[in-house]
DNA sequence: CGACTTCTTGAGGAACGTCAACCGCAGTGG
DNA sequence: CCACTGCGGTTGACGTTCCTCAAGAAGTCG
């Protein structure tokens, strides 16, 4: 009850701005939020809810296994749906905050409730699906068959697009990373030591510049586009 | 016209058995089967709708570089509901039959109102949407960190998790592996003499048998689920 | 039979993971 | 104020791994 009056009385702040879920009707809306709990997280917090918009902040899914190795298999910012109820698979993997983040969890069984009332509702989670089905296959291909170098231009694209991570206009395109650089090597399935290496190796080819330690702007963005789509395979092994 | 009659006319066989589009109400299967047409596809065909479900086959979303290298980011079997809609991102990839396949492709448009009419068809839009993230996520946690033996491990659990691999109950749980050695290869995100290897050492260590190329029987279920899990990482370079 | 593809096996090298050490920084406590 | 600790990031050395290449085996199709 004190949840629903927190959030319903600043309905209008509560999504953020050009994100799709303002384009629900006023009805849907505050059907939606009659089921919602604002959730403030600290980095490395994990969510117990499986189901809400990220209102704010980085939250990932995270799986580990006993012997260290640790992925995060989806990155989700700000606006994305975050929805992970299919539980049955083995092992399905942590949601934990990457930083702090404010996060809209929703009622479990009266949004499928709401999805089934509401055609709006059910559209906006169809269209959320379909574009993270889209991120992960992009995501995948990284994964499957780029070098880290590759990887980790695309990465810096993917990061590029975020809202919330652009800088002044002036600076000419340069953005916050929003992620540390351990978390950018579980990302894309590397160790720390390879993410540092790769870019430094881009900040010496001059395609990058790294005003500060968390910002990167893309000064060669044509090259880096080129790399990210798999301009620098594996070398030969052949002699000469 | 003739494609929809083909279709409504044989409306009960269309979908897989124990597939979750029987689930579907009468009016809401109809509805849909009106603006559906087959299509078959021999194996390498190229599929040109983005919305449809698989009848029967396998179909994958291939991506490709200009260098040659080659990934198949998700595999849909028979049942799967395909959606490759939203194009706005770079490189979508294409939809290829990886072997004879029936595809139940669906108009765009049309779909899109009946998924806003019918609830029963938004919810099955969305429960398989979800069940193909949750695959995704996993699929990403095998690439990201996961070492050959342990991928190849992991897929084939996948495999045989599929409907109509499974051969008779008298072969105690062997199975037909529905694609080829090198399209695993390129689904796990190795070189296909990788995959021939590792697939030579776990019959050599007596976890799985081949009693023929394309078929596997995991003879060793626990060890195979551990190793599939990560039981197998990097060794370490230290020496003694 | 030859042409072709897919799979397999082997040899060798580049690359990335492993380990270790160091740096800078923030927090803590004396 | 300084020492201490812990953490994230960086750099270097080294070795396993898996990719590259090549060649052969096995199956398919004409």
């Amino acid at each position: 009850m004190q949840d629903f009056q927190n959030v319903a009385r600043e309905l209008a702040p509560v999504f953020p701005t050009h994100s799709r879920w303002n384009g629900l009707t006023a009805a849907s809306t505050s059907a939606l939020m009659r089921t919602a709990t604002m959730i403030n997280l600290n980095c490395g917090d994990q969510v117990n809810s499986g189901l809400g918009v990220l209102i704010s902040g980085v939250l990932s899914v995270e799986k580990e296994l006993s012997d260290g190795r640790r992925a995060l298999c989806v990155l989700f910012h700000e606006g994305d749906l975050v929805d992970l109820r299919r539980t049955e698979r083995a092992r399905q993997g942590n949601l934990i905050a990457i930083k702090e983040s404010e996060f809209l969890a929703l009622d479990e069984d009266q949004t499928a409730a709401w999805i089934a009332k509401c055609p709006d509702i059910a559209g906006m989670f169809i269209a959320e699906f379909g574009e993270h089905l889209a991120r992960m296959r992009d995501h995948v291909t990284d994964l499957a068959f780029k070098t880290p170098l590759e990887c980790l231009a695309s990465v810096l694209f993917e990061f590029r697009r975020w809202p919330g991570v652009r800088l002044g206009v002036l600076q000419s395109g340069a953005f916050r990373v929003p992620i540390s650089r351990g978390n950018i090597a579980d990302y894309i399935g590397v160790k720390p030591e390879t993410v540092s290496r790769a870019i430094r190796q881009l900040e010496r080819e001059g395609l990058i510049d790294i005003p500060e330690p968390d910002q990167v702007l893309i000064t060669n963005i044509p090259a880096m586009r080129c790399l990210a789509n798999g301009g620098r395979p594996r070398q030969s092994t052949r002699k000469n």
